[in-house]
DNA sequence: GTGAACTACCTAGCATTGCTGAGTACTGGT
DNA sequence: ACCAGTACTCAGCAATGCTAGGTAGTTCAC
């Protein structure tokens, strides 16, 4: 059984990073360091570095291969189009999902 | 490749139907007319019964089989103590993801 | 009385997703 | 030489929701 958290973050994940990414472009272990930053400490590197393959190969970022001055070259990750675009979506879906469940929470008080 | 909404619902619906228990005992017919009537329009018959299954099984909910007046006998579940516990950690991780959500997008504003 | 529609439940197989646990490779400090 | 930190990859697994069917009982129109 996976923990409750790693069951929500099934789908949210990927909204997350295209998040960080309409922030700026960055790479995997730059990502992966922001979620951790932000609480999100249990987040697997796999996972992250999957991740950011599937949303590649689906053109929903752009991928560049970058020298790094610490250690193996960086694939720095910018916000495609297409991306923007599930981005968006991704909050529209987000914001009615949570708006429900917040009224399920408030409902369930009584 | 499942709906951003299906992808979402991933550990949240289980959340949900704990919480639609925590209001009353209920059948998987009648908790899946309220799921709908929420306006989760999509979620399939099937899932909620194979979900129900799944957190009897974990003593999360008890059953019982009630006759019922227009139709094949009903198996109505009730919250166990077990799954209040459940309950009561899943609105916590709700809370620590939809805090962190809201401002990742607030953030993404700039 | 036959068929449609609604009530009520179950199942096998699939797609997607995140995690585990490993490995590769480069740099810098001790 | 060794270890920590940086940076990426991969195979196999676990959990979840959906698809697409099936079974059964009741009610009502035709």
């Amino acid at each position: 059984m996976g923990s409750q958290l790693t069951e929500l973050l099934k789908g949210t994940l990927e909204g997350m990073v295209l998040a960080v990414l309409a922030d700026g472009p960055a790479h995997g272990y730059e990502i992966t360091a922001r979620l951790r930053d932000m609480g999100f400490s249990e987040v697997a590197e796999g996972t992250v570095y999957a991740l950011l393959i599937r949303i590649e190969q689906r053109r929903l970022v752009d991928a560049e291969k970058m020298p790094s001055a610490k250690g193996p070259p960086r694939k720095v990750y910018s916000l495609a189009a297409e991306g923007r675009r599930r981005l968006d979506e991704f909050w529209q879906t987000w914001n009615f999902l949570a708006e429900r469940l917040d009224q399920l929470h408030e409902g369930g008080m009584t």
